[in-house]
DNA sequence: ATTTTTACTTGCGTTTTGCAAGTAAAATTA
DNA sequence: TAATTTTACTTGCAAAACGCAAGTAAAAAT
């Protein structure tokens, strides 16, 4: 499972780890989802099997993306939280969806258009900061066992 | 070699034609290392293999991102340039650079620091602007003919 | 006229992805 | 307390993507 790097390149090691299908995706649900369990990610519109699930989410964490842990209040659910590295990726995310709104309408006209796209065309870096103070909002709540 | 689109997320949107090994790497050759040529894909550090290459790049045609002409000067060599659709990647190229300079280091210790990750870091924005303005002559120049 | 270069394609083996079913333990319900 | 449900997986097998090596065809250079 170890990740084996193609060369000296910035952007193709960084490609090396999240470039495929579903390292964003689930990065995606995990930031602007709500999804902190096995089973929110399983239940997400994209629908990833459960067998790719289990192998990225254990990738995601030994890259130092993610941490698997215990909800305090229950021993069996496993609590998957961004750490401060899998964060950082906000500005990548709004990136991504930026350029999917301006060029991709016409190849997936379902492409929705909701109140997040209108404020990071209108504040790029206040939504990405307002995402990250978020998420570390929700993730002390979690930690702390506020279910 | 339709692409078909897993939902009407805008992020997953952009990750079901970028979200490869492949297809960010082919745009970061076009946009930083001068490939234009097949040639020039198949003699970067990246290596990929030539049938992989003649995949991605027809999809990244077909994309709207890149175009396929010849130079005017050659009927054999065919030119791959980034359109305006392909020069808009140009902030999440940026941002994947700069995720990879402050967190991928201690997995890839090759990774090279160059002067455009200096500049990156001191002034995000007028990179991805300079980058563009950049292209858009070079592009002109191949075109126009003067090689 | 011959050689080299460029831009591919083809064949085949390996790896990744994906579906469907099964499992085991914790949690909930009766 | 016992039975059922939920959660978090694993396993087996098929399909798709990736990758190496070799081959091809036409233009360009010699």
């Amino acid at each position: 499972m170890n990740t084996t790097f193609r060369c000296d390149c910035p952007i193709t090691s960084a490609l090396d780890i999240l470039g495929d299908k579903w390292m964003l995706v689930i990065v995606k649900q995990m930031l602007l989802e709500e999804a902190y369990t096995f089973k929110d990610f399983t239940e997400s519109d994209e629908a990833i099997a459960t067998n790719i699930l289990s192998t990225k989410l254990k990738i995601l964490e030994e890259a130092g993306i993610l941490t698997k842990s215990k909800l305090p209040t229950n021993r069996k659910t496993n609590l998957y939280l961004l750490t401060e590295m899998g964060l950082s990726l906000t500005p990548i995310i709004v990136e991504l969806a930026l350029w999917s709104d301006a060029h991709l309408r016409g190849m997936n006209p379902a492409i929705r258009r909701d109140e997040g796209l209108v404020q990071m065309k209108a504040d790029k870096e206040g939504v990405v900061a307002g995402l990250q103070e978020q998420y570390r909002k929700m993730r002390e709540q979690l930690l702390s066992g506020n279910v």
